[in-house]
DNA sequence: CAACTTACGAAGGAGCGCTTCATTAGTAGC
DNA sequence: GCTACTAATGAAGCGCTCCTTCGTAAGTTG
């Protein structure tokens, strides 16, 4: 009920110039003819969509390919290399940066490690350091940065304050998005990581085309981010898929049934134990398969919590502990099934460890369309 | 990046008549300056596109009202009686039936008792009772109601199939929407119940203009409904809000709890118990309010999984323990904010009893909407 | 009955998209 | 090297939708 908004003349050119723009998002060169079928519009109006979108700078002609009958066409593509979006994964031990273009093909990545106890101070360094580090590889300015989105553990309220982050010391009660702002002078956005590995799984891994998915990060801790409509699911402070509160949910302790193992050699770092639970058991060492049993056993809970209230078409497995998804999936599988009204589909990550980070890109991405696809945000802004 | 379809000026016009049928929808009649300054349209647009929608059958004229300064302007409102809606909401002992005219305003409603364990026939003939008891109480013919919309309890799939009512014996496997499309010739429609209460709450009662709220059926059976960005959710296989299948959950279970209190006087109609239960605590009993604080109990585990999960707006308490929300009402409110991240708003449903029909009357509503408002379905068809 | 207020209706103009058709720049065949 | 063929280009003309403007009509007010 909430747009009322009756139509121009003009407006159904903006929206005409849109939909053009969405055509050749992602494409390769198009020609006019290519564009006006995409579009529905007739040769001459695209033309006259195409010359308007030239003229502001978005859309610029490559030279024709020959080698083809008839009269060789004009080529058009869209100005992806016009401004660059960065991508940060804040990690406990990890700070992964990633640069693209404003359609989101990845063009370099880095990778800064962190103590997890760190301090903000040495944080923040260790970000700027990565996020330097990818400008440098493909010799980009921060100045020709259109969007920097950071994905990070623990809930980050909408104005980019951290609302609780148990995992990470230096994040309790920061104004992150306002310390981050300092740093970079381009529009900062912050999200929870769990959820932009749900949008990065949507976009361009295992859970492509699917409307409702639950993404269920595995690893140290457990979380999840949700997919409902073909959209991230947010929640009204930012807060959605932290079930982990939960107790009855028992996804707060299951991971210990790894890191506790017997089959875990002494001495070996805390932070390794899961890891080598995890590979005993893909070796048939029974008293890890029974570890994970019981991991299993606990993360189903949360688990069927999710499937039963949402009914997803699909379940993504990531998160650390998503590389040994063959002896995670099985088990999980067969316990689910047992609780569920109708059983979604499973399936591992395709992403892993890119999770986050290319996530992040997406939601640079998304916010960049938003501001391109959204009607009544006026006209388009000239670029260059 | 679904619709990539370019606009006509014919498309022009039809979001134009589209945006003005949507600016009278449940408003009165209004004048061409009104309608001219919601829609953006300058006025001779706007009559332009009235003439049209007058033509068609969608909108007509009324008398202008006198009274006021200068030449009195003429009035035109929305044809909401050149057809009907019916919802039917039913449970298992009782069952609903209201007729509503396109706007959703209702006309007549009726009630029919039915046994739990009726067999089907009867259950369909109380059913056809009910709605032609309906019809009669306003002299609608059946021919001219353009949908119709069912509630039931149970999880029904998308071709309107029960595929799970453990309360209704008659459901048990069941075709219900073959069933009821060989009784009423008009599309008909099928959904949870706990979802079309949700969507009531959300257009007319306690959730109206959240966006995302959680609505609880406490009763005999203990349900969800959810609305997510504004719409219900209703998951892949039409299975959502099913965590009460969850033991972890202590959904199951819950209403025991009241049914099984002492205060309860022998000879009480087990029905009746729980009712008798929440009366006692509103008035002091100690030992019915011990009850409720153990069903409180058990409620809020299922109830914070939603929360935690979801983070939405507000907490909407709907169904037949609703009554009385005031016993209910502060100690979920106590419980749940220890177990929540952010705390949601609680409130009672305000349609109470009448929920589900209405929530029927406009899931028809939406469908008729639908398809009015849905662009690419073509021009707006003739009526009459 | 005159003055005022408000809406109506007709006329003229601008923007956008469509169709049509002659023209142009290539490839293919002889 | 010339002609035939193909497919895109560019310009002209048309129709639709919306806009602004202005004289006219139908009420109320004093």
């Amino acid at each position: 009920m909430a747009d009322l908004r009756g139509g121009d003349l003009s407006r159904l050119r903006q929206l005409n110039s849109l939909t053009a723009i969405r055509a050749m998002r992602g494409a390769g060169p198009l020609t006019l003819s290519a564009l006006a079928e995409r579009t529905g519009l007739s040769r001459p109006s695209m033309k006259e969509v195409a010359d308007e979108l030239m003229k502001l700078g978005w859309v610029e002609e490559v030279p024709p390919s020959p080698g083809s009958m008839g009269r060789p066409a004009r080529r058009y593509r869209f100005r992806a290399d016009s401004g660059y979006l960065v991508g940060v994964d804040i990690g406990g031990y990890n700070i992964r940066a990633a640069l693209s273009d404003l359609d989101g093909v990845i063009l370099a990545e880095t990778r800064q490690p962190v103590q997890l106890d760190a301090t903000l101070e040495e944080r923040l360094a260790a970000i700027q350091r990565a996020v330097s580090g990818c400008l440098a590889l493909s010799r980009t300015a921060i100045e020709d940065v259109w969007t920097i989105a950071f994905g990070t553990i623990g809930v980050i309220d909408v104005e980019g304050r951290v609302v609780y982050s148990a995992a990470v010391p230096a994040w309790r009660d920061l104004d992150l998005a306002g310390k981050l702002r300092e740093i970079f002078p381009c529009p900062v956005l912050i999200e929870n990581d769990s959820r932009l590995a749900a949008m990065a799984e949507h976009r361009r891994g295992a859970a492509r085309g699917a409307k409702d998915v639950v993404f269920l990060h595995v690893g140290r801790r457990t979380g999840a981010g949700l997919i409902i409509g073909g959209k991230v699911h947010r929640g009204y402070g930012a807060a959605s898929g932290e079930i982990s509160m939960l107790p009855e949910a028992r996804w707060f302790d299951a991971p210990e049934h790894l890191n506790t193992c017997a089959s875990v050699p002494e001495g070996t770092p805390p932070e390794d134990a899961a890891g080598y639970t995890l590979a005993a058991a893909r070796n048939g060492d029974p008293v890890a398969l029974e570890a994970v049993g019981r991991y299993i056993d606990d993360l189903v809970v949360g688990t069927a919590a999710m499937v039963l209230l949402l009914d997803p078409e699909l379940v993504v497995l990531g998160g650390g502990f998503s590389r040994s998804a063959d002896v995670l999936l099985g088990p999980l599988r067969d316990r689910l099934e047992r609780r569920c009204m109708r059983m979604p589909e499973v399936r591992a990550s395709t992403l892993g460890d890119e999770c986050v980070v290319t996530g992040a890109i997406d939601y640079a991405v998304d916010h960049l369309d938003d501001q391109l696809f959204t009607p009544d945000r006026g006209p388009l802004p000239v670029i260059r």
